[in-house]
DNA sequence: CTAACCCCTATAGTGACTAGAGGTTCAAGA
DNA sequence: TCTTGAACCTCTAGTCACTATAGGGGTTAG
């Protein structure tokens, strides 16, 4: 059921030591302990972490990140910011990719002289 | 002909100690003075800081950018290798764009509960 | 029970900037 | 030609998001 710090690494491709970190900076809660205060997370964090690196991957900063998984923690939250911030979010995922096929011309105009 | 690295900001969006940086760093190469020590740059400046500008927002690091504009600067340079490294940042471009695209939909997901 | 391996905290270092202090240069107007 | 103020200079320190290292303790298979 619950597994080491080890093991969620190696499930989600985060290392250990930014796994720490994640919670450090409060981007993870808390994960419980065993009697010899070594972390034991279950399949939530897996999920949470996975989402986490993939958004990291993509170059979204971790404050951008704070404020989705804030949002998706609570329903009530007011719906039209909630729209707003995630529209924000998107178009920025569209803008990224228009900017990378302009990119990608750039860079074969490069090697072709 | 000649201008400051005040006008070169503005014409590439690249901030004035960002540019100092570059310079430090050798990604940029050292520009003329003034008999005052001031830098003067000329239009060349402009096209390669605003490829590496470019280069940056989409995340790649500023070795892989280098080994780029190293590419570029010397045609004699063995064929094989520019191509392995620039069809290597090509395919990472493809990658990044198709992550972008799943990225897109984990975040559609999350804000619809 | 012990070896091998994993885990712990704490601190320091990295890459790529960004901000601040304290002083100098340059161009445009009087 | 002189002045003045924006823009420039160097140098050092700070930020973000990790990543590595030191020095030690916990856990499990045999």
């Amino acid at each position: 059921m619950d597994f080491s710090i080890g093991e969620l690494a190696r499930q989600t491709g985060v290392k250990v030591p930014t796994i720490r970190y994640y919670e450090q900076i409060k981007l993870l809660p808390l994960p419980l302990r065993t009697a010899g205060q070594q972390r034991r997370y279950d399949a939530g964090y897996v999920s949470r972490l996975n989402f986490i690196r993939h958004a990291r991957e993509l170059g979204f900063t971790v404050e951008a990140i704070r404020e989705l998984l804030a949002m998706s923690a609570r329903p009530e939250y007011p719906c039209k910011e909630v729209d707003e911030i995630a529209q924000r979010h998107i178009a920025d995922i569209d803008r990224r990719i228009e900017h990378l096929e302009i990119y990608q011309f750039e860079v074969i105009d490069i090697i072709s002289n």
